[in-house]
DNA sequence: GTTCCACTGGAAGACTAGGTTT
DNA sequence: AAACCTAGTCTTCCAGTGGAAC
């Protein structure tokens, strides 16, 4: 029944895109001027989590290196690699710029130079999760080097622009800005059925179920597809040929389980302790938090530290956080 | 309206691990 | 071997916030 399983990750980049031929267009035409050898603006892309910011990015960066020669392409994610060093070394790293620089041990200001050093092709520089660098410094030290584009991505441009000096928002006021909405119900059973087209037998599943599961992933394509790939590996290890309704249904949990599974096996073990106090309570105040996680264990990190692995365990969405101060619980998300 | 105070999150610095230099 | 780097983690300190109690 899989024919193509490439075809059903959510990172892999189509060959046509759907419903966002605005967006290719437009960031077709700022890094334009790259194919004659001229420098580039900075982009600002944002939207939601799995309107196809990742994947447009990508799919124009790979058009362009088809039609010219002379243009690389590069491509970080900021939220695996979000200290200033880890996110400047991984461009480096792309770069094939790493031999001689050493794990450790080298200052910033030699990882910049090594930077400017830079007189290859131009390079498009895609910063993704950008908001999640916690030094944004490296953003005004990149933009300013010609021989680099940068396309950053972001969830949200107030966030961005909140946390960035005041040197850097005046510098990146004047910068293309790409907004990508949610998919509407029809966009994404659109995009589901090119995924099933090409990775899938043919007849493999029906627009009915497309549309399940279009509806369940309300708006987010890489729910979407993550559903749709479980689904057919679901009606494969069953023996069926075809994705029926129930194999869709039974598929729909799966997806949020398995990236909850994967990032509770992040944590460290006082982090691990902190998520079962909160799942135990279902919700919880702070100061009870910290009460019994101190009870749990005799090596207590300090409130602050606590306070930071709480944030850290939000943006996994392990857990919710409501109320900036006397009201301030920590929640389960599947419970309260 | 005023005061109280539980809580937040930024900043600075100590500490640790892992490397290089002398 | 000792002295000296750096990144990353954690702690200490504290101004600020805004809900709750008066």
């Amino acid at each position: 029944m899989i024919r193509d399983a490439r075809v059903l990750r959510t990172d892999f980049v189509p060959r046509e895109v759907e419903h966002r031929d605005h967006e290719v267009t437009h960031l077709s035409g700022v890094l334009r001027p790259l194919t004659d050898g001229e420098p580039a603006d900075t982009v600002i892309v944002t939207g939601p989590t799995g309107t196809g910011k990742t994947c447009v990015t990508r799919f124009v960066g790979e058009r362009l290196r088809e039609e010219t020669l002379d243009v690389a392409f590069q491509y970080v994610n900021c939220w695996r690699h979000y200290t200033f060093f880890r996110c400047a070394y991984a461009v480096l790293d792309g770069m094939n710029e790493t031999m001689d620089v050493h794990r450790q041990s080298t200052p910033r200001d030699e990882l910049l130079a090594r930077l400017e050093e830079y007189d290859g092709p131009p390079r498009v520089l895609v910063l993704d999760e950008v908001d999640q660098l916690e030094d944004l410094s490296l953003l005004y030290d990149l933009h300013s080097m010609p021989r680099f584009a940068l396309v950053l991505i972001a969830n949200r441009e107030a966030e961005l622009f909140g946390r960035i000096g005041e040197r850097m928002t005046s510098r990146l006021r004047g910068s293309e800005r790409i907004r990508f909405e949610k998919y509407t119900l029809d966009q994404l059973v659109a995009v589901l059925e090119a995924r099933a087209r090409s990775g899938l037998a043919e007849d493999a599943v029906g627009a009915a179920e497309l549309e399940r599961i279009a509806d369940a992933a309300a708006g987010d394509a890489r729910v979407a597809i993550s559903v749709l790939r479980s689904a057919a590996r679901r009606a494969d290890r069953e023996g069926n040929d075809r994705i029926t309704a129930e194999v869709v249904e039974a598929a729909i949990p799966d997806a949020r389980e398995a990236v909850h599974r994967e990032n509770l096996e992040n944590l460290t073990r006082h982090q691990e302790i902190l998520y079962d106090v909160v799942e135990d309570a279902g919700e919880i105040a702070p100061g009870a938090l910290y009460e019994r996680y101190e009870g749990r264990v005799d090596d207590a990190k300090a409130d602050r530290t606590v306070r930071n692995y709480m944030q850290k365990m939000a943006h996994y969405d392990l857990i919710e956080i409501e109320g900036s101060t006397r009201d301030r619980v920590y929640r389960h998300p599947d419970r309260g």
